[in-house]
DNA sequence: CATGAATGAGCCTTCATTCAT
DNA sequence: TATGAATGAAGGCTCATTCAT
């Protein structure tokens, strides 16, 4: 019983993630993702308190799987740049392979909706990589920029990257991954 | 016979801009627009046919302005690189000093409507930055990656730099932009 | 001077009988007329109170137009078929060449403007008839049915006729005419 | 969990017949029809898409119950002029006795929705009267005229007839309606 | 828990008419 | 007189949410 009833709250999610990424973040009517789902308008009350709440969690949701993703195979014994890059395929890995779910994260950061997920999610996100960024500053192997522009540089060409490879006109292979990759640490090591 | 008038249409274009800003981009209520104008709602519907209409072309204004203000000041006899860099400066300035219209611009960008801005506008946004590029593909100062690959580089490091800029908690210096250049021009030079 | 004015005058008569034949009673709208008759919406207003004022006075200005066709061409010395028969060609003729004032006459009808044409007009439309069937049921000529009935089986009749020969499908000769007038004939003489 | 009630659908198709009928087709506005009905102007787009479709829809209806009472009570083994008879008594009927439903029918055909009406619901309508009058002119019962013309009489005649049994000034007695048969019998009639 | 009908609040848009020149 | 901009009043429709079963 319980089973079935987190299956449906999962298809709930999903058919979410699936038409903003298809329709934009307008498009999500409550009807119609009932609809898809094949459950009635009400029964997603059931799951959802409201739209807002739908929203928030699913994102909340997200957040937290990305995070969990950057714990996992973490080398300790590994270099910064090893460990860096590490991470760097991680997060292509989840970008490419969950293309609507970052979708979703995107047009939810641009809307009123992002301002209602927990704070301390908002700020967890983040957590790991500054870490690992003010650990290489101490031991000077990164330029002694400012934390927050460090993470931006990276943020942008990664971001970048994966819209190369889910983008349909070009076909990145693992060799042109790497380039992103040493065109990013080239411009943050010292 | 009272004659229509253009600063009348240029508050509207302002205000709009302003209460996506704000708001984001489903804030934009006609009646409300109407209000901060202070004109009657039906009023809006003499200067813009309807609120697509509103929208898109506001959005085409902007772009074709964006446009306008790279061709001016570009000299021929600077090197590539100043070329470049007098491109981006540029485009800093004018991404810093109309940050709410960028961020109008982004947001239609993921909207439906920008689906709606007539293709030739659309296109001839990056022609200016494209020619640059295969030009210095060609004279072997630029890295042989495709001209996308270089144009979304370009892209993502600038929209991150204003980013920074107009971000609150940090204050970029002269130097920083210049810093942030370097990392740019290093990325695609041979 | 005066004279360009009332040219003006019935442009915008014409334009909305024109309109209302094409797009039906709906489609008359005061800026779309205006622009039609190629001027500003709001020198209609100079011309006419305001819609209802137009539509009232047109549909009275036909009605009296029709009546005094009817009294034209009238032969006291014709015999009673003789000058039923002249004044149903008149009818029909106006009804044909007429075509488009009659579609406006008929949906006025149905509309609530009708009502605000005024008594005597709409009373008077009738007059000339009433009197030659009265004339021809003292002299037994017509049968003793109530006046209203024998009139409206030649309205009716004659309705059709002109709808027959204003149909597409149909194109009736001078022969099929007499024949409809002949079969209402036959219907009301003793 | 309420079931959509078929009744609430009588009553809304009822409602907007009567308003169409006592304001003309203008006077629907779905907030009043919601009104008179005694629900929300929202519940109306429960049970029809939108004015088009209560327009469209009714009209089909009303279109649908006229052939079907046409069907009904037709003696195979009648003479034609019976048969023909007894299918103008029963149109009469329907006529008088549903006097709204006839008004709203005759201001819809002349309304642009009509064209909306399904054509083979248009088509329909008048396949019963032309087999009628297909075969009485092959059995030379009736003239030669085309049948188009017949049928047209009949109808110029019968709506007529209804119209002088339910305009308040003439009260037509059972041998009134018969006369107006024999009226149109003989105008049709070899 | 599940549902589909029902709704109120609100939005976009139209249009006859008036205003100001 | 002629005009085009401006507008108030209204109408159609949508949609998140609740109700009643």
């Amino acid at each position: 019983m319980k089973l079935k009833d987190e299956e449906k709250r999962i298809r709930i999610k999903n058919e979410t993630i699936n038409i903003i990424f298809v329709k934009g973040f307008a498009g999500v009517k409550m009807a119609e993702l009932a609809k898809k789902v094949g459950i009635s308008p009400s029964t997603l009350y059931v799951y959802y308190k409201n739209k807002e709440d739908l929203i928030v969690s699913i994102c909340s949701e997200l957040i937290q799987e990305q995070m969990t993703i950057s714990k996992e195979n973490f080398k300790e014994e590994f270099s910064l740049e090893l460990k860096l890059k590490s991470l760097w395929m991680q997060w292509i890995h989840f970008g490419v392979n969950n293309h609507k779910e970052m979708s979703f994260l995107t047009q939810v950061k641009q809307s009123p909706y992002y301002q209602k997920v927990p704070q301390n999610i908002r700020d967890d996100k983040m957590k790991f990589g500054i870490n690992l960024i003010e650990t290489g500053k101490k031991e000077q192997i990164l330029k002694n920029y400012e934390t927050e522009i460090i993470l931006g540089i990276i943020d942008a060409l990664l971001k970048q990257t994966i819209f190369f490879i889910t983008s349909k006109q070009l076909k990145l292979n693992e060799k042109d991954v790497n380039m992103m990759f040493n065109i990013t640490w080239n411009a943050i090591k010292h």
